[in-house]
DNA sequence: CGCCGAGTTGACCATGTTCAAGGTGGGTGG
DNA sequence: CCACCCACCTTGAACATGGTCAACTCGGCG
């Protein structure tokens, strides 16, 4: 489902919408750098543009009152962010490691008339991969135990950053914690149990090797 | 934000993006009625429509292999749901209680290209709606503590259920639990531990009345 | 070498789940 | 009209899980 909302090619569904990539939009400028952990933009900034991951990754969160940060999604290349429905950014988004983004900015108001309907289905393309993203999201925070959560989240990984059986996870402990709503003590407590059960291997924190595929879906069930 | 977004008049923000309200879609039939319950449609099922609910509540829900529910939205008067990006339901939806729908079909493939842009600005609109809610229910299900999620939720359901201070619940304590991803009891003594607190009261488990709303937003940051 | 951030591990404690039992209220049938 | 039922809600006690606090390891880097 995922990958027919990103596909290149124009497909079509029950429902009848196309849903493309890439047409009928520019870019603002060049493609930009970020280094580790910089800032792209902070929750309250004027949504002047919206972004394209090229390479790397980003991380867009939120920072409560009680001090907690909470992440809403992680943005790997391909992946748009920072597009907003109010007139500011509602959550902030930082480099999780050095990574290139593309700058878009939508036809203005006076121009509204003008935007033809590859850019309406482009749009919209862009909004239902967030939405699929969103679902996935909440059936991993829904989870009851931390083992579905962990489980859940490095099969999600797996689908990104599979590089011969070893899952590269770009971002750390504590980014992975507040994604799923855990403490970073929980999430490594949690990898040390799924190696002990034989379902993953590592030798370094962020190079997991999956050894038994079928038990990781069963507990996330 | 959400208001913005359900706005019946046309807005505009920084990305020059209208939202409207219904136009450019035509209902496939009359209002039909289900009664408490009573399901709307199942997950598998082919996605041959989109609804519209104009009165009472819907639940859209997962169940998965463990026999654990997930609910993953109540939708409300004026929420569209059922709206897929592939050709099949990926969630079932039941009546909360009794209440009213209407039935939309978008038009056929071979009609697409006289889609008209308020119809694209119109799906998207429900696109951003959904997303919206769904950053919603990810603020709550991330939260660390009953207490909070309770008291998150109490506040959105006020948003739309608020009748001279008295918040008039429409679901059981379950579909609560299965929405917070808590169980039933854990639901049951948080209301109470939140009557305790003085910060709600009710006589019967449905009509809650908000004592200290600020005492409420405190708690979920 | 020493520092520092990231990750791990342990012990203790708070919170939520589980299992079990009891209330409560609305609806039905005698 | 009352008695009964059943679904829904509440409450209690024991237990499991994850959070908290603290110490320790590891690896990179000046």
């Amino acid at each position: 489902m995922h990958s027919l909302v990103a596909s290149a090619s124009p497909v079509t569904n029950m429902h009848g919408l196309y849903l493309v990539a890439d047409r009928g939009l520019s870019a603002t400028g060049p493609v930009q750098h970020f280094a580790q952990n910089e800032s792209i933009f902070s929750e309250g900034e004027a949504a002047e543009v919206f972004l394209k991951v090229t390479s790397g990754m980003v991380r867009s969160y939120r920072l409560l009152d009680n001090g907690r940060r909470q992440l809403d999604a992680f943005h790997a290349k391909g992946d748009v962010f920072g597009l907003e429905f109010g007139t500011e950014y509602n959550l902030s988004a930082e480099a999780v490691c050095d990574c290139t983004v593309v700058a878009y900015r939508l036809p203005k108001l006076e121009a509204q008339a003008t935007i033809h309907d590859f850019l309406w289905q482009q749009l919209l393309s862009y909004m239902a991969s967030a939405l699929v993203q969103a679902k996935e999201h909440k059936k991993l925070l829904a989870s009851r135990s931390a083992i579905e959560k962990i489980a859940g989240f490095l099969i999600e990984q797996s689908r990104l950053h599979q590089n011969g059986g070893v899952v590269q996870l770009l971002m750390s402990r504590t980014d992975i914690a507040d994604y799923l709503g855990l403490t970073v003590e929980t999430v490594s407590r949690t990898f040390a149990a799924l190696k002990l059960l034989q379902l993953i291997e590592f030798s370094t924190a962020r190079d997991i090797e999956i050894i038994n595929a079928d038990g990781l879906h069963q507990l996330c069930r």
